[in-house]
DNA sequence: TTGCTCCTCACGTCACGTGAGGTGGC
DNA sequence: TTGCTCCTCACGTCACGTGAGGTGGC
């Protein structure tokens, strides 16, 4: 029920107002506005929002992609309101199949930047444990080869 | 020795030469370039734009930020390089510090990522796992309780 | 000469950043 | 009325994409 304006909205993801007009424009947020024309923001509008901004930072789809998930997710969420009246058992296989299959392809694009990332962080402690031998060296070869403590 | 030409640097790293010929403009690669202007990539250009995409795909970083790692670990790489000619121990333990303090923001900044990865690794599989009931669901309703393989 | 790759403009695009100038509810 | 937040243009920026039109070595 406690709709958010923008602002807080913006504050609360960490992210400018700005962005979210943005993905408004481009029909990634669809928030509600007042007579005066101020958007509202629904916790629905935020989740999304929260989604979206995952997607991004963890991922760093583009927005195209981004839209892609969020709405095979939706539709299949609709589908499941819908589910009473009925929707065929084909259709419905056919939607959780797709919904399955664009799942596995992001499961294995998240598993390319993990090994990317993993990759990068063993470069970085090697790298750290080499500048820690340089220091080791600079302090014996300034203190004499005695006397170190 | 074996100097490269910018198509087979490009073709080899998976960017186009428009990249390459804006990662030069910015001043991230400075290949040699022939009388007739062509562009000639060494062996360490090549390893430099193998890095910065490291920076990139990885971290997803923005140039200026990769132009700062990369150059602070060329100064440390030219100060080993002049070791011999008295680079003071002070200035020599400022600069690998400075390169180690560097070394422990990004690998922080790694982890950071790491975590929303994993974060979103796990919401995918507790999606398809969702997915996989529904199917479950969707073939006992359909073939009815008993005879089910 | 014909192909292929190279070159330099230079405008286009995506995802916003950043004012300018103005309106609306506590 | 004063502040604060909201609004809509609209131009700027970063990291390239995408032709246009032309040159150079096997």
């Amino acid at each position: 029920m406690s709709r958010l304006r923008i602002g807080e909205v913006a504050a609360q993801a960490g992210v400018t107002t700005r962005t979210l007009r943005y993905y408004q424009e481009v029909g990634l947020l669809s928030p509600e506005t007042t007579a005066g024309g101020t958007r509202m923001y629904t916790e629905n509008d935020v989740e999304r929002l929260r989604r979206i901004l995952e997607l991004r930072e963890a991922m760093g789809f583009d927005l195209d992609r981004i839209r892609l998930i969020l709405d095979t997710e939706d539709r299949l969420a609709q589908m499941r309101a819908e589910v009473q009246r009925g929707v065929s058992m084909k259709r419905r296989r056919e939607m959780v199949d797709e919904a399955l299959e664009l799942n596995a392809r992001v499961q294995e694009e998240v598993q390319v930047r993990r090994g990317l990332l993993d990759g990068y962080l063993a470069e970085l402690k090697a790298k750290a444990h080499r500048y820690r031998e340089i220091l080791a060296e600079t302090d014996s070869a300034a203190k004499g080869a005695r006397r170190t403590r």
